[in-house]
DNA sequence: AAAATTTGCGTTACATTATAACCTAGCATT
DNA sequence: AATGCTAGGTTATAATGTAACGCAAATTTT
């Protein structure tokens, strides 16, 4: 388990994977990959980049599709409902996720030289977060964990 | 150390305790407490509840001050950079800092039924968040931490 | 004190991000 | 075919945030 998106990796794996889990998922719960939708969630895996709605929205406005904003945030909506992406919020943009469907707790690491961000589960995070809310009566219902810094790469640049 | 946000105490004592922390600051730094400044840090602080910038700015036009947006976004710049208040991302909004000056890592559990919102430092949590990241080399520059959910409280109304 | 520099903020204009409300066409169920 | 539901087209507007210019008061230098 080395596999980091800040390591060279063959990326069309990536995106094939994603759309496919996205195929499975949307199957399995009886909704519609449409072409729009579909085409949303490629650009969207095109990079491990957080990706503007705005930005997106000129993509798919040079391809045919409709140039309003309701078009793509609509479709980010959907996307966000669904647990197949993520808002970050630091930057608003949206990022792809791979993970296990169904409500998850992540780390987002953004790298603030080139921009690559990865989205972690960690347990131990997750752990000292649910102590310290124990011990406040609060209760937990979505977390926004981003971390900005500079990633291995950018630090031996 | 019960002392929280969450539960009721003289809020007084909290404004006053900001503003004065905020006075020794400035006069120590060599940097000015203008009236504005002042004033807004005052506004922000009325509430244990993250601010809009918008929602200042009309205060503040309501008392004779400037209306136009880079008069509020200039003065929560000078907060931000001096450590005096932060911005919570996930909501647009700004709050009050009473913590040591000087970059530190806190977490954010933000109520989503009342709005309070709490800032604590925990250094268990902030200890596996490095460990995170020097597992995978990765530099923290900034962490955004913030919890939504719900306060003691309102969880049990 | 006069001159030079920095700082705070007034002002205008604009950029970016996001939503409300209404409508229509296609698909799905009966 | 009739009905309801879903996706998305369309228009308009809301909410959040910046760039750029200028001036006057405050601070520093001469
Ligand atoms: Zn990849
Ligand atoms: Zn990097
Ligand atoms: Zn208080
Ligand atoms: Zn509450």
């Amino acid at each position: 388990m080395a596999s980091s998106v800040f390591l060279p990796h063959n990326h069309q794996h990536c995106v094939q994977d994603a759309l496919r889990q996205a195929d499975t998922y949307c199957e399995e719960q009886g909704v519609r990959l449409t072409p729009l939708r579909r085409r949303v969630l490629e650009l969207i895996w095109e990079e491990h980049k957080p990706i503007g709605a705005y930005d997106l929205l000129a993509r798919i406005a040079s391809e045919g599709f409709n140039s309003a904003p309701p078009t793509v945030y609509r479709t980010l909506d959907f996307f966000i409902q669904h647990g197949l992406i993520h808002k970050v919020e630091s930057l608003n943009a949206y990022i792809g996720c791979n993970h296990e469907q169904g409500s998850h707790t992540s780390v987002f690491f953004i790298c603030q030289n080139c921009g690559v961000t990865e989205e972690l589960q960690n347990p131990a995070i997750e752990g000292q977060l649910a102590l310290q809310a124990a011990g406040m009566g609060f209760q937990i219902n979505h977390p926004t964990l981003e971390i900005k810094g500079l990633c291995k790469a950018c630090r031996h640049a």
